[in-house]
DNA sequence: AACCCAGGTTGACATGCATCAAGGGTAAAT
DNA sequence: ATTTACCCTTGATGCATGTCAACCTGGGTT
C-alpha cells in the first residue's frame, strides 16, 4: 500500500467514477462497472492552452473530446482567415460529433482558456457502446440532443433579430453554467465580442452596442468579460420572444 | 404456393432488400441476414397525403420515420402560426432524429405530398443496434451527418447573404435529387416559395425576385414548381462563395 | 363559363444592421 | 515603466432585404 502508484491521485482526480460532470457526460446513466470500462478507454492529457486545438479541419477523425474544465469553441475555417463558430463548449460538453460520418474533421476546435480536455477513441467506444446498451443509449441522446440545440440556433439565425440572439445567447450562458454548479447570473465570458458576433450572426459592433444597450436598460451589467445578469427574467422574455407581436417576420 | 398470402407482393415492393434506398438508408453496410432483421421490425402505412402529418411538436417520440417515397417538411410551430422551416426531407432520409434526447417530438412533421413513409419503432431500433454493430455504425453515422448538415445551415444563415442562400438551396436539391437517380437539372419541388424562403430566413418576395433574376441572368428557367438548371456550375460557384472577394461580412 | 382563391410576382418604400472610421482601455511583452 | 497590440466602444453612413400593397395567374369549384 505504500508502494501504490505515483499516479494515483492524478487518476482520483480525473478518474469517470469521480468526476463531477458523470451527470451531464457519456456515463450518464450507466453502472459503476460499466463507467470504469468507459474509463478504461479515456485518455487524458495535460491541460491545454488558450489557443491550442483539439482537432483541426480535415483532420482524420479518431476521438471524441469532452471538456472537463476549461471551454473550447469549434468554428469552421474557410479560405481568407474567414470563419463561422459553430460553438462554445463548456464542461461536459462532446466535440467532434460531426466528424463520424466523414471519418474526418469538417470544423476545428480551439480552446478558449485553459482547459483540461477528455479523449475518447472512437472505435473502442463503438464496441463499448454496442455491449453496454446504456452507453449507446446515451449516444443516441447526445447525437440527438445536439441535433436538438443546432435546430434551436437555426430558429435564432433564421428568425431573430439582433437583440433576441443575444439575449438568447444569454440565457444559454445562464443555463448551461448554473447546471455545472455555477451562478446563473454573474460569470465570466471565455470568448471574444468579436466570437460571440461570428456565433449569432452578427457584427462585433452590433454586439458592443447591444451588450451596452441591456447595460443601460437595467439588464446587465458588463465590464469586459464579466457579465452580471441583473434581469434575467426579461431577458428570456426578450429571447423568446421569436415571433410575438412586432416581430412579424415571416409569420405565415 | 397457389395460396400464398394476397400481401406478396406488397411486400416485395416495400421490403428493405428490394428497396432501391437501401444505399442512403439505414440498411447501409448491413448483411442481408441482418437487413432482414430491421426489415421485420420496420412497419409500413397506407401512403400519406399532402399536409398529413407523420407527427407534431410535443407528441411522445416512439418511432424514426423514412421517407420512401414523396417529401415531407419538418418545421417547429410557434404560436401565431409562425413556424420555421427545419428542413425538407426526400426518399432515404430519415426524420425525428432530434426527439431522441427529449423522448418528445419538438418539430412537426407535414407530407409534402403524397408520400410512402417507412416507420421504425425506435425501442426495438436500439436492440437491435445493440446487436448488429454495422447498425450501430450506420445510426452514429446518419446522426453525426445530420450535425454537419445542420451545421452547413448555420454558415448559410450566418454568414451568406440571400442570393447565396438559394444558390445553395438549390445546388442541395440538385445533388439530393441526383443521387437518387433523378435529373440534377430538371426537376419540380414540392414545396412553396414561402416555405423556401422560411427555409432560407427570407422573405417570399426575396425568394421570387431570386428566382425571377436567376432566370433573367440564364441561369435557371423556373415555371412556377418546374425548375430547370442551365448553368448549374455557375450557380455552384455563387452558392460558395461565403467568404469570397466582395462578400466582407464579419470577415475578421 | 364565370368565379374564386391561394400562391406567386413585381414595385415602392422603410429600416435594421453591416460597414467604415476613429478613439480609448487593458493586458501582455519588452 | 513603456510599448505594443488587441479588443472594445461609439458615431456616421449606406445598403440589402424586409414590409406593404397591388396585381397576376392557374387550378379547382359551382
Amino acid at each position: 500500500m505504500t508502494q501504490r502508484k505515483v499516479i494515483s491521485f492524478e487518476t482520483i482526480r480525473v478518474a469517470c467514477k469521480n468526476c463531477t460532470l458523470s451527470q451531464l457526460c457519456l456515463p450518464m446513466g450507466m453502472s459503476p462497472e460499466d463507467v470504469d470500462r468507459l474509463d478504461s478507454i479515456v485518455k487524458r492529457s495535460r491541460p491545454l492552452h488558450r489557443g491550442d486545438h483539439l482537432f483541426r479541419s480535415g483532420e482524420r477523425f479518431r476521438s471524441l473530446y469532452v471538456v472537463k474544465t476549461g471551454s473550447v469553441k469549434t468554428y469552421t475555417p474557410s479560405e481568407e482567415g474567414g470563419e463561422q463558430v459553430l460553438g462554445f463548449h463548456l464542461p461536459g460538453e462532446i466535440i467532434g460529433l460531426d466528424a463520424i460520418d466523414q471519418d474526418a474533421h469538417a470544423c476545428s476546435a480551439k480552446v478558449l482558456e485553459t482547459s483540461a480536455i477528455c479523449e475518447v477513441p472512437f472505435q473502442r467506444f463503438e464496441e463499448l457502446a454496442a455491449s453496454i446498451p446504456s452507453l449507446q443509449h446515451s449516444m443516441f441522446r447526445l447525437l440527438s440532443k445536439e441535433i436538438g440545440h443546432d435546430a434551436e440556433m437555426l430558429l435564432l439565425l433564421g428568425k431573430k433579430n439582433a437583440e433576441e440572439r443575444l439575449a438568447a445567447f444569454l440565457v444559454s450562458m445562464s443555463q448551461r453554467l448554473s447546471k455545472r454548479g455555477l451562478s446563473p447570473t454573474d460569470f465570466y465570458l471565455s470568448m471574444s465580442r468579436h466570437e460571440i458576433g461570428n456565433y449569432l450572426g452578427l457584427a462585433v459592433e452590433t454586439v458592443s452596442r447591444l451588450f451596452t444597450r441591456f447595460q443601460d436598460e437595467g439588464l446587465v451589467k458588463v465590464d469586459r468579460k464579466h457579465v452580471e445578469i441583473l434581469d434575467l427574467h426579461s431577458i428570456e422574455t426578450i429571447a423568446g420572444a421569436a415571433q410575438a407581436a412586432g416581430s412579424r417576420k415571416h409569420s405565415n
